[in-house]
DNA sequence: TGAAATGTTGGGGCG
DNA sequence: ACGCCCCAACATTTC
């Protein structure tokens, strides 16, 4: 941080929110500059509604503090509790002289952070915020007439691309932990947060995720050493490990932006020039826009970027919602994909992109019912990520797909699931129907509905809608707003 | 990071 | 050999 005299105090805070990790975090970094480091979690229970995690993210946020509490040699202060509070009496108690954090940017924690900035600035403490999220923090990308950018490419290319490069990673700094019983953790004080489910359906994602820091690297190899450079083709094929899978890792910061960005421009000597690599590198340049989106246009979300949707006749059909939540539509990627989210706590990203448009276009449902059951369900739950994707997907983001670029599901499944392995995988009862009909069921005959064991309506659900009149009722409905 | 509707072309069957 | 029709296959436009 260039012109600012460190701050000698003997004790340091550092307040650790979506950054759990001990490896290139800057806030950790400056703390660590300080003789004496008090690191804190506080898991604070009365946040917004749209802030309140759901059950698949916080079995991640449980892991994640474990994995972060033994990087910190046991060191991590967990509380409960609303932050101003607790930061204002632990400082005291401790006698901490500076607090650091990496910044988030969802609108309530900004106006969060900027109260309590002000308070502890207030009782003579030095507060410093660090970017520990972002390749390029929203602020330092605008276009020439200072406004921001609303579309992605010229964002990216003009925007990011020429811009000051990332800041490279770095390592874990030294640190000299504040001794004090109060601040010792083990991993029951963090069981105590009850953040694990009740009943445990995680034992199917306890197999499939390993969340910690290193488990985020062994990930971010395994895509670059398996999967990167066929990532352009690979990485919509559902049945295949074609993506990255970082997002859980990234959205708790596990890892940063800037270790995935480098590895993979250093795997490949600094070159964009496999297609892979630069696909790769522009989904992390998505990443950065939505939040750029959230930063600068800070209520997508809840309205829609493009106003003309506030006239958009929605449909509310609890039946439909229902069904599509449950995965019992009828349309088997459909149902697949839901059930993947519902077992698992993740869903492919081809299929997020189906199932969305299904939801929204073919059931004519606001797009902020599908926003709100990705948020209780996603282990990756983002809320610039996913108000981004959402509006992007229903036409009425900046930079969206058209209303009218419509999804046909039967079509996607045939062009990527061909053989059937990821519809079959999670609607195990449509394991004997032939290839012909395995994403259409409802058109195959009754004879080969029975050869195939197969009732419709009983074993597997009848489709909901018909898809040629719901695509046409949709793009009719556009037609009232445009 | 669509899909359907519509338009164009060219080979082959056929009188 | 020729024109006509049909219809894939591909291209373009439209939603």
């Amino acid at each position: 941080m260039p012109n600012t005299t460190q701050n000698d105090a003997p004790r340091s805070l550092i307040w650790f929110r979506q950054d759990l990790r001990v490896k290139d975090n800057p806030a950790l970094i400056n703390a660590a500059k300080h003789e004496h480091v008090l690191a804190i979690y506080i898991f604070d229970e009365s946040l917004p509604d749209k802030a309140k995690l759901g059950g698949a993210s916080k079995w991640c946020l449980h892991h994640a503090l474990i994995s972060l509490n033994d990087a910190l040699d046991g060191n991590l202060m967990v509380v409960s509790g609303n932050p101003e509070d607790v930061l204002a009496t632990v400082c005291k108690e401790h006698d901490i002289g500076a607090v650091y954090w990496n910044r988030m940017y969802e609108p309530w924690a900004i106006s969060r952070d900027t109260d309590i900035k002000k308070e502890l600035k207030s009782q003579g403490i030095d507060v410093r915020s660090s970017n520990g999220s972002l390749l390029w923090e929203p602020m330092q990308v605008l276009k020439k007439d200072e406004t921001p950018y609303k579309v992605f490419t010229p964002y990216y290319k003009n925007g990011c691309l020429n811009a000051a490069h990332p800041r490279y990673p770095e390592r874990k700094p030294h640190i000299g932990f504040v001794t004090s019983v109060e601040a010792q953790t083990d991993d029951a004080k963090i069981a105590a947060l009850a953040l694990l489910p009740t009943i445990s359906w995680d034992t199917e994602i306890d197999k499939q995720w390993n969340i910690s820091e290193q488990g985020a690297q062994y990930k971010l190899e395994r895509f670059i050493t398996e999967a990167i450079e066929d990532y352009n083709e690979d990485r919509n094929i559902p049945s295949i490990r074609g993506t990255s899978q970082l997002s859980p890792y990234l959205h708790f910061g596990l890892l940063s932006p800037n270790q995935a960005w480098y590895a993979v421009h250093d795997a490949f000597d600094g070159s964009r020039e496999k297609k892979g690599v630069y696909v790769y590198l522009s989904e992390l340049g998505w990443r950065e826009f939505s939040y750029y989106l959230l930063f600068h246009f800070n209520d997508i979300q809840n309205r829609n970027f493009n106003k003309k949707f506030d006239n958009f006749p929605w449909q509310q059909n609890k039946k439909y919602l229902q069904a599509w939540q449950q995965g019992n539509t009828g349309v088997p990627i459909i149902d697949a994909g839901m059930r993947e989210l519902w077992q698992t706590g993740y869903m492919h990203n081809r299929v997020r992109m189906i199932v969305a448009s299904y939801l929204v276009k073919n059931l004519m449902i606001d797009w902020r019912e599908g926003e709100r059951w990705f948020w209780d369900c996603l282990l990756d739950a983002d809320s610039a990520s996913n108000s981004a994707g959402w509006q992007w997907v229903a036409g009425s983001g900046a930079d969206a797909s058209p209303y009218f670029r419509i999804f046909n599901p039967v079509l996607q499944g045939e062009k990527f699931d061909k053989q059937g392995e990821y519809v079959k995988k999670y609607c195990p009862e449509l394991k004997a129907l032939g290839n012909k009909y395995l994403h259409k069921p409802w058109e195959a005959s009754s004879e080969e509905l029975a050869d195939a064991n197969i009732v419709l309506g009983k074993d597997y659900p009848g489709h909901l809608v018909d898809l040629k009149t719901s695509r046409r009722r949709a793009l009719d409905a556009y037609s009232t707003i445009k």
